[in-house]
DNA sequence: ACGGTAGGAGAACGCTCGTTCTCGCGTCAA
DNA sequence: TTGACGCGAGAACGAGCGTTCTCCTACCGT
């Protein structure tokens, strides 16, 4: 097996579980029985959890941003491209093992003792607000609207992670709708 | 010193380190250190750590959705008392120390192992909630928009604890205010 | 075949922290 | 006065866990 694989493997571990269950209550052995992966292993990858914690996020920020960007390039009208958004939310919020914002969730847990993970999540925030930007641009409408979505669309991942339920992105979908249809 | 003091003392000193640095970040001791009430009285008064959590948490939303109340009682009009929790929501975030909403972020640290961290937050979110409804309903607006500027502001919430900064109230509120006028 | 190296399993180490225990002191009723 | 009691200070205990170390096995080039 070679080293990227590996990585792989031992990220795939970390991920569902540092997802499933948060970071703390999750050790490195957790990531070395789930993944198969030797502690060895994965000191050489990842000199420590830390730095697991930072390679999950950022491997899960460029995984989750695509997948949104594929489902929203299916539509040409730049009005349903922004609509597309809500409608992937809810196709996210009801996936089996849904728990909420990866980097919400993180920021609760680690915000306040890890700059760098504080950090991510920031750059995660602001690439997906910057997403929401350019789709509200390309459509030509006024950039306030562009944070006013992203509020939406915040709010809704929050609410679908605590009350566990996929119904806050439609009730999101329908005020962007409203918002919209005033421009 | 009498036992309600004691207990109020401990909670005070509790509630400002678990919401300033994250409950898992601080110990027993550190609560000991900055309320002066001993481990024997603290294990006296809550049994455990989450115990303790919880009595923080359930006295907090007591007193948050006291003050948001007390602040939209200023207003008469109905659609001008909607407005007021926006505002509200900018005080707050702009007041030294904020670090976002105490729920939210207990949610991301002790959602996953908690059941009963997990209920308290699902309980004062729909409070929030409730109340928002309440509101909408008074002036005579249809049940619908409760949930959309619930969205909003808990997606102000979020995005204001993250960035460090008020702005977000405004935008939900300019948001609110968009989607009213339609009505 | 064989010395050397990489790697896996898991023990070991050291630290943190929730919780309990010990000890000594002051208080108060009889 | 005295003895039981409450309490604070802080040590002690035990578990969890991040990180490192030990030991053993398997494979490599020569």
């Amino acid at each position: 097996m070679d080293s990227a694989g590996i990585r792989d493997r031992a990220l795939d571990a970390a991920e569902e579980l540092f997802y499933g269950r948060g970071v703390q209550s999750v050790g490195m052995d957790d990531v070395r029985s789930a993944s198969g992966v030797s502690l060895k292993r994965l000191y050489q990858l990842f000199p420590s959890k830390e730095q697991l914690v930072e390679a999950y996020l950022e491997r899960r920020d460029g995984r989750w941003r695509g997948r949104l960007a594929e489902y929203v390039e299916q539509y040409g009208e730049p009005r349903e491209r922004i609509l597309a958004v809500f409608d992937w939310l809810g196709r996210w919020f009801g996936e089996p093992g849904f728990r909420g914002c990866a980097w919400i969730n993180a920021y609760g847990e680690l915000g306040a003792t890890s700059a760098r993970v504080a950090g991510q999540v920031r750059a995660h925030k602001r690439a997906f607000r910057d997403y929401l930007a350019s789709l509200v641009d390309a459509a030509g409408l006024p950039g306030a609207l562009a944070g006013q979505l992203f509020l939406l669309a915040e709010g809704a991942m929050v609410t679908a992670g605590v009350t566990r339920s996929a119904e806050p992105a439609a009730e999101a979908r329908e005020a962007a709708r409203l918002l919209l249809r005033t421009l």
